[in-house]
DNA sequence: CTGGATCCATGATGATACTG
DNA sequence: CAGTATCATCATGGATCCAG
């Protein structure tokens, strides 16, 4: 196999954390395995555009560096990729970039665009924590055509995984991709299911749509909502 | 000009910023420039290895992506390169990137490995930092080779600047590379000149050496201290 | 069907030399 | 000082194929 074995050979830990996760792909496989465990084919729907072979080698690499373990188990056809503790350390790292992106390199979904309802949840949790509306711990239950995430708030900060809760949520979305979006972009709750005690739904619905509201309107037109 | 013009096509933030600065270098040169502007020469004799072809590349790109300004004065020779305002807003990825690399990607300087100063005051800073001694603030002026660098701490977080203070110091260091690498490894101050009031340079020579102590013993004898 | 491997094309990066 | 030019190499992408 071909292995990138490209260092800076630099006595700086920056330039070394990025001879770990510096290359193309690696921080966004590490973002895809921050909300859980995921299979090869998992990765590969959500990092559109990624060759097995690139993503092969990048999990091969990050499981040399000790920030992603596979776990093949003797019977089980699937091998699930997860990250290591220090692999989950990196979840500063991805938070800040997602934040400086939103802030810096935003742009409207564009016709044919492939969006992942996990990096959509994301950035939208993302953007409800940088408005900084309400401080209240909370737990949204969304179930996207099949796939569960938990959105949960300590009343500091939001944190997205993926699997269904153990105990019951706040709030229960059910919605396909294309109708988040629309609930997400337009405000539209058509074709979504919204369960919950009142207050907290109402909370949802409040601040659900921080994302399209937290761009500015100048930017707001400059792209199409709809892939 | 061959413009590197890969994205990842995704909708999600983390995709579109590390599209801005995912290549290889560009984290690298943003670090450089986190610490005040700096000409084409002083950016390459930081990053040893890169090619002026590609550091030019870097520095045209991030100019494009608002992250960078080149100041250009007429009838002046030099190029003064500094960040943008967003440019500065990368400053937590990277001390989140190097806090990780601290703590998951430590390795004592090899034989021959480049070392410049900036680094290892960086990295010596966010040792004593991610070690959480003295919460006071703190002011140390370091002149390393005509070089000058402040590291200032208000009492939460140190920071990195080049150039010399605007008003005094509580701490004033002169050393050469060497020695102060001698300094913050082996604790020994052959060749370096401290001023201060007792106080303060008491905390400095305990805390200096937090760097080589922060790492374990385990890894401490992997490698040599002495390019 | 999942989880890859292989072959080839292309583009990004590196090495070296040179210039306004 | 601040780059550019040329050539070589290597990483990545595209397409296809294969084993359990």
């Amino acid at each position: 196999m071909t292995r990138n074995v490209r260092s800076y050979g630099h006595f700086c830990v920056t330039a070394r954390a990025l001879e770990s996760v510096g290359d193309r792909w690696s921080l966004l496989v590490i973002r895809d395995l921050l909300t859980g465990a995921k299979r090869f084919t998992d990765l590969m729907d959500r990092l559109a555009g990624i060759t097995p072979k690139t993503l092969s080698q990048r999990l091969d690499e990050l499981a040399d560096t000790g920030i992603v373990v596979a776990d093949r188990a003797p019977g089980r056809r699937e091998v699930w990729y997860h990250l290591t503790p220090a692999g989950a350390d990196l979840g500063p790292v991805i938070d800040d970039l997602n934040w400086w992106g939103l802030r810096h390199a935003w742009r409207w979904p564009q016709a044919g665009e492939p969006l992942h309802a996990e990096h959509l949840l994301r950035c939208a949790i993302q953007a409800i924590d940088l408005a900084a509306g309400s401080r209240e711990p909370a737990r949204w239950h969304f179930r996207i055509g099949g796939a569960d995430y938990l959105a949960e708030s300590d009343g500091h900060q939001w944190t997205l995984t993926a699997g269904a809760p153990p105990d019951a949520a706040d709030v229960t979305i059910t919605a396909t991709t294309q109708s988040l979006i629309a609930l997400i972009f337009a405000g539209s709750d058509a074709g979504i299911d919204i369960t919950g005690a009142p207050g907290p739904v109402r909370r949802f619905r409040e601040e659900i749509g921080t994302l399209a509201t937290v761009v500015g309107p100048a930017q707001a037109r400059s792209g199409s909502v709809w892939p």
